[in-house]
DNA sequence: TTGTACTCATAACCCCAGCTTATGCCCTCA
DNA sequence: TGAGGGCATAAGCTGGGGTTATGAGTACAA
């Protein structure tokens, strides 16, 4: 094995390494419900197909994930482990589907919602999960975009709900704060900031060249508007035009960054990147509920609403 | 469509309606790339299949992801959103990756280590990915089990570099703290405390029965300690044996718990879980490498503490 | 213009992963 | 001792996804 690209570093191969996502679904209904074939019935596939599909994982995963006997199956040791990996899996890919799901009823859904791209991102796959436990007959269909998006869908009747990040209420819209999104200080684990315990401070971070993205964008007004509070303003050391790229960016070292703790949260408890103490600097801005002026949320809207006004109150 | 289940609610399709992994990639490398034939060559596929398997995406998920032009590719803008969803999934299965990677080199890998449960689950993914990125060549395996487990197979000399989390350290081994570890008192979002604003103090914490895991799990032997010092003791609503069994009662509210924020984290960002603050209790436990004493790390597994002590310092 | 180089799409073919049904063995329990 | 639930094996089919070969649209330079 030469340098480089060692087994296992190759982007490529990742879909052959991993199983697919019914087998690891698989995985967990045979955790759960402790037999092969039960877990197989759930699926909806027949008994012999979810044995080969976990034999096969056991041989392309190199170890035992279950112990078979004759009264049932339950996880090895290791088996647990992996088990709560493709769960995460799984979670992610169960998010992914809500999503997609409601991008695509575009039209004539009981529920239509306009998100900002954050909330639409992190927050409503979460919150439509959760709508459609306890309302499960409920179709919503979601557009994303910026604020005034947002506001203009509404206002056009194309929208029932819209969620927003950012200072203030768009005109002619209503609103109720229904969360609190706080930026963050984040560096690369390398960089001396992340060693570093005394807060920092406007002044330092407004001197500070920055990995951020354009201006215009809702972080950056947050950020400007923080530091404008005590004469100074964000200075750029790179500008991008996703946050992705900013996040990107920051993971590889490029440089300090502000950013929501929505879009880093996995990165800061993974410890890819990590957070900066600061002091001093009002960086939260309000995530709210938004309808136009008159049309109280009702039906489907409301039970969205008072779902999601459940959170972080 | 009647009540019940709508079409996406069941688990089993979700696979049929979430494109597998090869695909998603394959997303992610157009949106990185600009053009679909050089994200095939990424891959290491013709440019047909890439284009087919783009199209079949978009025909699954009835939208439309990229704009193709004789000048190349752009993401659209849901395109962009559903990108943003698929990094997520990809991301939970690289850390499977190379959490499977190493759970399966158990012989002869130059760097072998042992970790505890909580510790192997959620950190240690992100800590190899950083690690192949920094020393590709460097095989790791990895055994998992609790403090004691790990601590034995250290002094068996079956290990090079162990993490446990706990109160103090194993007989005969010696260890740095690289992480703290919160426990967090959550809630589902419908529970009355949800809303709560003023903190719990220890009395009342030690007055309500809580979801736990059976007494003699690191988590529990924290709470236990910490209302000790205010002459209390956690009392159990409900035990349970894993910590996922724990997390999902909470979630379908059952009650009360406390848990580790590594275990609650995702679920309290997307709003599953609330979490309530809590005043007065000491619900900190560190995070710690150890080796046997003598036997400092060197090679492989010093580079992977410098890698983790940079995290959380 | 015309050639070249890049993009993506279409067509025809092929292969194997993974499903199904049918069966057998093992264990447990009434 | 027979019934029932558990898992494994065998044989056969199907189709999703890959390949190569080719065409068509755009951009740019000679």
């Amino acid at each position: 094995m030469s340098s480089g690209a060692g087994p296992g570093d190759d982007a490529a191969g990742l879909a052959h390494r991993v199983p697919e996502l019914g087998a690891l679904q698989l995985l967990l209904a045979v955790a759960r419900l402790g037999s092969l074939g039960r877990a197989a019935r759930e699926l909806g596939i027949s008994q012999p197909a979810a044995s080969s599909r976990v034999r096969a994982m056991e041989r392309q995963l190199g170890v035992a994930l279950v112990d078979r006997s004759p009264r049932g199956s339950r996880l090895t040791d290791t088996g647990v482990l992996v088990t709560d990996w493709a769960r995460r899996i799984v979670e992610a890919a169960e998010a992914f589907d809500v999503g997609a799901q409601a991008l695509r009823d575009r039209r004539d859904s009981r529920l239509r919602v306009a998100a900002s791209m954050t909330i639409a991102e992190y927050l409503l796959p979460g919150w439509l999960i959760a709508l459609r436990r306890e309302r499960p007959d409920t179709a919503v269909s979601l557009r994303a975009g910026n604020s005034l998006a947002v506001a203009e869908q509404l206002l056009a009747g194309e929208a029932d709900l819209g969620f927003v990040e950012g200072l203030d209420v768009p005109n002619g819209l209503s609103g109720v704060v229904i969360a609190q999104d706080s930026l963050v200080v984040v560096v690369a684990p390398g960089h001396p900031w992340a060693r570093r315990r005394a807060p920092l401070g406007p002044a330092e971070l407004a001197a500070t060249p920055l990995i951020l993205r354009e201006r215009g964008s809702g972080t950056r007004q947050v950020l400007d508007a923080a530091l404008a509070a005590d004469g100074g303003l964000a200075r750029p050391l790179l500008e991008l035009s996703s946050t992705t790229a900013v996040k990107g960016a920051v993971v590889s070292g490029a440089g300090p960054s502000v950013l929501s703790e929505l879009v880093v949260g996995d990165e800061v408890a993974a410890g890819r990147l990590v957070q900066v103490p600061v002091e001093g600097v009002r960086l939260r801005r309000d995530l709210r509920a938004v309808w136009t002026t008159g049309h109280r949320p009702t039906g489907p809207a409301r039970d969205l609403l008072s779902l999601t006004r459940r959170v972080v109150a």
